[in-house]
DNA sequence: GTCTATAAGCAGATAGAC
DNA sequence: GTCTATCTGCTTATAGAC
């Protein structure tokens, strides 16, 4: 099944890739160069050009990976069979670990989409997009039951992701707020799971039992 | 006091500004070019060296004025005598509408920072920043009064602005996840205040009475 | 497949006329 | 002050040898 590369560890078009894959996660588009690509891979420019025809093209592919990956694993948890509670803390938990780990992605996907917004349209983003819509089925059973208020679902998921994405994209930006060193953000970061499951919950227990 | 310009409406120096803040804020530092600011401004290229030695020179004036002017809003809030209650529901307020219409400003400032730490560091961030120490003192003392439940102040700061902030600036990707319209996207954004309102106030307010 | 060399074009910056 | 023309260097992309 596999057959003998002629170089080193990973085979050059797969080294390419990845390189790709972190130059463009890191610096956009706009601030990617080929020539860092090349280096990273440990080849040269021409070889970029013999795998993936132009700098547009090996984007394309590297960004609609990163969405797909990104989406499939969020439908994944979104539409899992768990509890409303549960879920909402595994939510959490993969935001801020997952998320949090790989601030790149995100902030690949924030910013590249606000900048180049009909590429991603047109190119980049998948046709079919999964919905939340086992999510929030479970939102309004948990309400009519009683074990939640009445809120609406769409607002629930968005400030679930919102506190726990926000701080780690704004990162320098909330250092700079709140007067931490990079050693204390850290810190801070690490109580954001408690803390947003606490606010959360808080938020949505019913008022008077 | 004014003097006669040669130029139509409002002086070559001062559209090239204008000019250079809606092309970095829009494209970032690297997708920024000389060219189109040229353009915009209603001149061409030659001139912006002559006002403003390089483009690092122009970046660095355009990011300094725009994040100077975001800190000192959020400052003249966060510190505003305003009793606690009042003042997050300005926080919020001020978050959506200010921010919610310019996005540019925000996801500039966080996807340059990002992509730039160095640079803002040492050459665009201002070196004395204001604490939000009268907010924190002031959530200190309501939780003592009993009037909140005890939570960390700089946790409660994130989530206000965090729940605000993020909607907006990752509305694109918002869409993806809730499979929305731009149009109903809209309508969606408009009902975020009031719901963070909610979410903060239920997430603070005292446990048993 | 992988390289060197080079073409073609663009972006930032300057010289010099007016 | 403002322009045209031009230089220099960098970036993407290709040609062609091995």
């Amino acid at each position: 099944m596999d057959n003998i590369k002629s170089e080193n560890s990973a085979g050059a078009e797969q080294r390419i890739y990845e390189a790709a894959h972190e130059v463009f996660l890191q610096k956009g588009y706009d601030g990617a160069k080929m020539q860092e690509i090349a280096d990273r891979a440990g080849i040269n420019k021409a070889l970029l050009h013999y795998y993936y025809r132009s700098k547009d093209k090996l984007y394309e592919m590297v960004a609609k990976a990163v969405i797909q990956r990104a989406v499939a694993m969020v439908h994944q948890i979104i539409n899992a069979p768990d509890p409303l509670e549960e879920k909402i803390e595994r939510l959490i938990d993969f935001y801020v670990d997952t998320l949090g780990r790989n601030v790149f992605v995100l902030a690949f996907v924030v910013s590249e989409m606000n900048k180049h917004p009909e590429q991603f349209r047109d190119r980049i983003l998948p046709a079919d997009l999964p919905r939340p819509d086992v999510f929030f089925q479970q939102v309004r059973e948990a309400a009519t039951a009683g074990r939640i208020r009445p809120v609406q679902p769409e607002h629930l998921l968005v400030n679930v992701i919102s506190m726990c994405v926000f701080p780690f994209l704004a990162q320098p930006m909330m250092r700079m707020v709140l007067g931490k060193s990079p050693a204390e953000m850290q810190g801070f970061l690490r109580e954001r799971k408690v803390v947003v499951r606490e606010y959360i919950f808080q938020a949505i227990k019913p008022t008077q039992p």
